[in-house]
DNA sequence: TAAATATGAGAAAACGCTTTCTAATTGTTT
DNA sequence: AAACAATTAGAAAGCGTTTTCTCATATTTA
């Protein structure tokens, strides 16, 4: 690998002439200019980014933490984030966090020890004043799908609740009156924001909130078919079923074809989030669009903006919407 | 962020003492060791990662090359990997590839401006010979899930041959004798092993291979609609089908479906990888699993055997099997 | 034309480590 | 007890850049 020192050597020039003309800061006269290109084309030299770190005191990477790398969401959420930092010629560190609080904390350690310039996350388990003592001490942070306390501009949201309430109001507007809700841990804000959507729009249609007709499962597959079980023991009718995500629903649709229930017609059902398997559940899932992978393209894009100068626009906050497909229809009766 | 001049002064010894007893490659009195730990501990002093690249030659860092990261195969690759090597300490940088040569190079030459010690890629559209070239000129690489010729201990792959053999001797044995076929892009070797294994169940079975009953896709979920109504079109009837993997699988039978076909009764159908969504897909799909995770684990720790010192065992070569679930019947009659 | 100002290029320090080389101290052998 | 070997610590060079500082040359102004 040949140095800065070997192409200065052969353009006949110092290694500060060399450094001026490949950083572009400083002007260089023309002829010098040129011999420095060629040999640099000559030598096919390429500056040492490690070295170019050390005296920068930047690495040009960004670490990125997510809960994990093999769900749909979150494979979008780091496509988004790879390619925007990638055309800025940045790098993506990856680190995964699990939804745990300590593992969340090593994996920042991890990047911090790293060196990266700065973090974008989907962190669940961490604290608001933990995030917040992170970016005024040590590096700029951005939190995709999170709000958090004390940072407006680095993060991107989504409105939950009014997602909540899309879900809701498309069942009511389809005549159903008995409507079940399978809600996430209600410890995190999205998904309780999503039941208090759920609340509202039936509030606005007049009817009754019936507790007995809400479940609270952990987003879990696993939790949709315990959900719509335990639901259905509870002996409280109902026609439709609003589920806090996409796992949950396709769980629930799945129990409920193994219990014999023929769907749509007997049931319902409406997810959250639009992940990719949405439409390879049967019947084709109807759900609330989670447009992640623009939050998390916004989030990449402030980073940017943040840390390396750049002058992009960014949203911070997004509308969700309703996607119909086949899982709901209308209530006969 | 203190340096390792401050550790040495608060403990009053030389810096070069300091290293020894932070790497522990020399033996250092016992006294003077303890006075140092204690100083780091003091000043929670973190050695500057990029400094040791510099003087060290090695950033701990391994580029991934993928295809696509929103893709629930390549999502379990990436998290195996990312896990296996986070445990070792080393980091993950990723860069995608789309599948595309161009793409890929670039992707490459990113990785190696940025040191990778070394690099593990599913790489589809690199020549065997870009490869062997990039690994005996630059930087180790290993490669998950492809075979080439130069470097064998580097490469993971698959049985492709029998997992094709597999999905078709499973119909064999259900009684269907008319099965289609609809392959990935048989310039890929993985598709076209696959489909040899499927043309030698048969074979062994006594029956013909009719080409009427093959069609080529591209691995994408439209491709395997599009098989299917071509298929049908050429009015060779069939009861089964194969699909060579599970996207085009879950086309054709959202396509049979949409066709009035009432699954698993009118057409069995058996796909290939075992995605996350295999369960989703109503029937829920009988499928040849990939251990893709598996190969990628295993990429990793060739490249932690042969980069970083360490003794793991791997495994190069592994074995298909079948996974039978509901798609796919008895044949009557 | 001489003095004052701009411009461009080289020398050298700095970034924070690892590692080689040298010197000093300790322990071993006869 | 003297000579030698082994062990351990410090000094200093090196990793490949960026950047500040200095100086020489070119340009402008009076």
């Amino acid at each position: 690998m040949p140095t800065i020192y070997q192409v200065a050597e052969r353009a006949g020039v110092s290694l500060s002439t060399v450094s001026r003309v490949l950083n572009g800061k400083a002007s260089v006269n023309k002829v010098l200019k040129e011999r420095v290109e060629k040999a640099v084309k000559e030598l096919n030299y390429r500056p040492n980014s490690v070295a170019r770190s050390l005296a920068n005191n930047r690495t040009d990477s960004v670490g990125v933490l997510v809960p994990e790398l093999n769900a749909p969401f979150f494979g979008d959420l780091m496509q988004a984030v790879e390619s925007t930092l990638r055309a800025a010629d940045k790098h993506v560190i990856i680190s995964v966090g699990r939804n745990c609080l300590e593992t969340e904390k090593d994996a920042i350690e991890f990047l911090i020890s790293r060196n990266c310039d700065a973090l974008i996350m989907h962190a669940e388990a961490l604290s608001d004043e933990y995030l917040l003592e992170l970016n005024q001490s040590k590096l700029p942070v951005a939190l995709v799908n999170r709000q958090v306390e004390g940072l407006p501009e680095a993060c991107t949201s989504l409105d939950n609740e009014k997602g909540g309430y899309l879900a809701t109001r498309h069942l009511l507007e389809l005549g159903h009156k008995d409507i079940a809700y399978i809600s996430g841990p209600t410890d995190k804000c999205d998904a309780s924001l999503r039941l208090e959507g759920h609340k509202r729009a039936l509030s606005e249609a007049g009817l009754p909130i019936n507790p007995q007709l809400i479940f609270n499962g952990d987003y879990s597959e696993e939790d949709g078919k315990i959900g719509l079980l335990e639901l259905m023991a509870r002996d409280v009718p109902f026609t439709a079923l609003v589920c806090a995500n996409d796992w949950m629903a396709s769980g629930a649709i799945s129990c409920a074809r193994d219990l014999g229930m023929s769907l749509p017609h007997d049931l319902s059902v409406v997810g959250f989030d639009d992940v990719v398997f949405a439409h390879h559940v049967f019947p084709r899932l109807t759900t609330v669009s989670n447009p992640i992978a623009e939050m998390a393209e916004m989030s990449a894009k402030y980073i940017l903006n943040k840390v390396y100068g750049q002058a992009n626009n960014v949203q911070l906050y997004f509308e969700p919407s309703l996607v119909v497909r086949e899982s709901t229809v209308k209530h006969e009766g």
